[in-house]
DNA sequence: GGTAGACCTGGACGC
DNA sequence: GCGTCCAGGTCTACC
């Protein structure tokens, strides 16, 4: 079966796979030969479908949506569900035009547009989102991928006919397991209380991290509420803020550290407040200007 | 409000 | 092969 996606131009599937890392964390892949973006997803209705995304290109060649493929049928509402989370995931009908007349003036960044670039790839729900946010602090980023295989092969639910494809494993699924098995198992070390409280929290009703999805809050209250979630701090909270459209916080790490160190300050060794000043003047779109600098002539 | 130390893992390194 | 050190954000206790 097959759907196709709009998009709001300017829109370019491979500028949104390539945004960041999340395309290398399971159950993301990417198609090696086609460049497709794949992913196993379980539907409301229970089947477990795989998803096959590719550009849907509109007679004049510029990008204009997406097609998705099953290879399972699906019923009218399991395609609205798989229109809608595809939309979700790739952010479809975004619009970025305020800051692309922004960065029009900034050489920087003035191929971002052109380049269809600044929506981020984000994962069907707010959960997963959290949870992979959780894995990629303190720890490098192959620790990011195997601990993200490690909870979809371990917990996540089958694709019938290929049972070593998985889904992301639900809060329900994970919430039935217990701290020393995510450690010994998944190898979470000491994120595994966080990853087990959160599911925990959402599976049982008292979380709703969904809604915060098309939450109405200001930015501010919004990363008050990530930043309450163990395991969620200053680095995290902007990252899943980016990932909410919000983009008035930089997400510092160490290698923000590193690049405007390099970028500004001749290689001296800089702090967070010098991070978030050399994008203050970015406002409402700092996390946006950051994420998509060009430092490729840096050092 | 700011800071030091612990948390956990895997990889790099020296022996 | 083994032991040691280090990188990577967040939390907690303490000042």
């Amino acid at each position: 079966m097959r759907l196709t996606v709009n998009a709001r131009p300017p829109f370019s599937l491979s500028a949104v796979v390539g945004s960041h890392g999340w395309v290398r964390l399971a159950p993301f892949a990417r198609d090696p030969d086609t460049g497709a973006l794949v992913r196993v997803e379980q539907l409301d209705s229970g089947q477990v479908v795989a998803l096959r995304i590719e550009e849907e290109a509109d007679p004049g060649g510029a990008g204009s949506g997406v097609s998705v493929a099953t290879e399972a049928s699906l019923t009218e509402a399991e395609g609205q569900e798989v229109t809608d989370k595809v939309g979700w995931m790739l952010g479809l009908d975004q619009d970025l035009t305020p800051f692309y007349d922004l960065a029009r003036e900034e050489p920087k960044l003035a191929r971002m547009e052109e380049r269809a670039q600044g929506r981020l790839l984000r994962s069907p729900t707010l959960f997963e989102d959290v949870v992979k946010t959780i894995l990629t602090t303190n720890t490098a980023w192959s620790g990011t991928i195997r601990m993200a295989e490690a909870l979809v092969s371990q917990y996540g639910a089958p694709l019938p006919g290929d049972p070593k494809r998985r889904t992301f494993p639900t809060p329900d699924r994970l919430a039935g397991t217990d701290e020393e098995t995510l450690r010994a198992q998944a190898r979470l070390g000491y994120r595994a209380p966080y990853v087990l409280a959160l599911a925990r929290d959402v599976a049982s009703g008292e979380l709703d991290l969904e809604a915060l999805k098309d939450s109405d809050l200001p930015t501010v209250e919004l990363r008050k509420r990530l930043l309450a979630l163990k395991g969620v701090g200053g680095y995290a909270a902007a990252n899943l803020l980016m990932i909410l459209g919000r983009y008035d916080y930089v997400p510092v790490d160490s290698w923000a550290l590193k690049m405007v160190s390099r970028e500004w300050y001749g290689g001296e060794p800089v702090g967070q407040a010098e991070v978030e000043a050399a994008f203050e003047r970015w406002g409402e779109w700092k996390g946006l200007a950051y994420w998509f600098w060009d430092w490729s002539d840096t050092g």
